[in-house]
DNA sequence: GTCTATATGAGGATAGAC
DNA sequence: GTCTATCCTCATATAGAC
């Protein structure tokens, strides 16, 4: 607000950036991530930066500004990709499928905007204002194209038409995100391998054999 | 520390327990859950309960000793319904479809304390000292009791046994938790429905018909 | 673009009266 | 068991020199 020439971007898409702030926000999403949005100083930050907190205010009007570019950097990218998927799918199942491989190729690249959705998303949206408002608007579209395949794929005859849609892809959802709490880059399972996990799980169940109901 | 006399209770389950003080605790969890540990001060809790922040200082020695308190009531009643479970499964299906089932069933009485561990572990286990550090340990049992059973039900031949047994724990653990974010009671869906539904998908799968491969 | 220095406020916690 | 009053620390953000 007090330095518009410095500090008018407001998307991270916005163009020739200046590498050094994009720098700054990378820095600050690895401290939101690790320690919550909260409890990160813009002292840390700037520390973290080799650079003092006064400094940082010549970039950035706030630190809620940092948070924003993090989080619509990895929304848009996000969208983005799903919307391919479905330009090209033929299917429900083929549709669905991409989409869980789009979820986990994510959790990498974006780690730590992930993280902080998950951990912040609450104190975010209670902010006074509307400044976080599009967290809600990015989530109901991600959620109608979900729940539409899922649609499709029980008009189709593919999936079960017993299910909830909503709550399927809620369930879908969470289970992909929430993976960034214990994934590590580099440990014994990449993404690839998560991704193909959770999709033979997800359409053709646990158990071996037989398919009809077996509750206690 | 300062006053053993009245603070001295470490547990929830500590015996003859002073009522205010869970209501206390209670009013707190609340604002943990909907806030954030950090977000939340003892001031707007001292406010929920009608006196003075300085007066909550009677009752806790700390703003970590009330948080403490709220995680440790819900792992003592979650580790000990497992356990009970388990003495009286008879195979594997059943162990983890109950398992399932008590999951889904803690997430209406202890929605806050759910709710406040998944936003708010990262942080707790952060700060100095170990005193959150029975948060692993708690974590730890449950997760080799399910694993277990996820082992005996390969053996036994119930379940695919191409499939990690310890991913697969996690990502129902996960996928049952998380759910307090979203789940209202009163809503359209209760627990129980919740649980029957994850269960279907998961031990059955999305897909109808062939459990053929079917990949992009 | 970074620094020094500082305004301004809020947080957790304490001491002692009632 | 609660209140009054207050300490001390640390937070975000600002102003202006360099």
């Amino acid at each position: 607000m007090r330095r518009p020439g410095t500090t008018k971007r407001t998307t991270a898409a916005g163009s020739a950036a200046s590498e050094r702030r994009d720098h700054l926000v990378k820095l600050a999403a690895e401290l939101f991530a690790r320690k919550g949005f909260q409890a990160t100083t813009v002292r840390q930050i700037a520390d973290e930066a080799g650079i003092l907190s006064g400094s940082l205010y010549h970039h950035f009007d706030s630190k809620e500004t940092i948070v924003d570019e993090v989080l619509r950097t990895f929304l848009e990218d996000l969208t983005a990709r799903y919307r391919a998927v479905l330009e090209s799918a033929d299917d429900a199942r083929t549709a669905l499928t991409e989409m869980v491989r789009i979820g986990f190729g994510t959790l990498e690249p974006h780690r730590a905007a992930i993280t902080v959705m998950q951990n912040d998303w609450n104190y975010l949206r209670s902010l006074p204002g509307d400044r976080f408002g599009y967290l809600v608007k990015a989530e109901d579209e991600v959620e109608r194209m979900w729940v539409e395949q899922i649609k499709h794929g029980q008009a189709e005859g593919l999936f079960r038409d017993d299910l909830d849609p909503k709550l399927t892809y809620r369930m879908i959802r969470d289970t992909i995100w929430v993976a960034v709490r214990w994934f590590r880059p580099g440990g014994r399972l990449n993404t690839t391998a998560l991704a193909e996990h959770y999709i033979t799980v997800l359409f053709d169940g646990l158990a071996i054999g037989d398919r009809t109901s077996h509750n206690a």
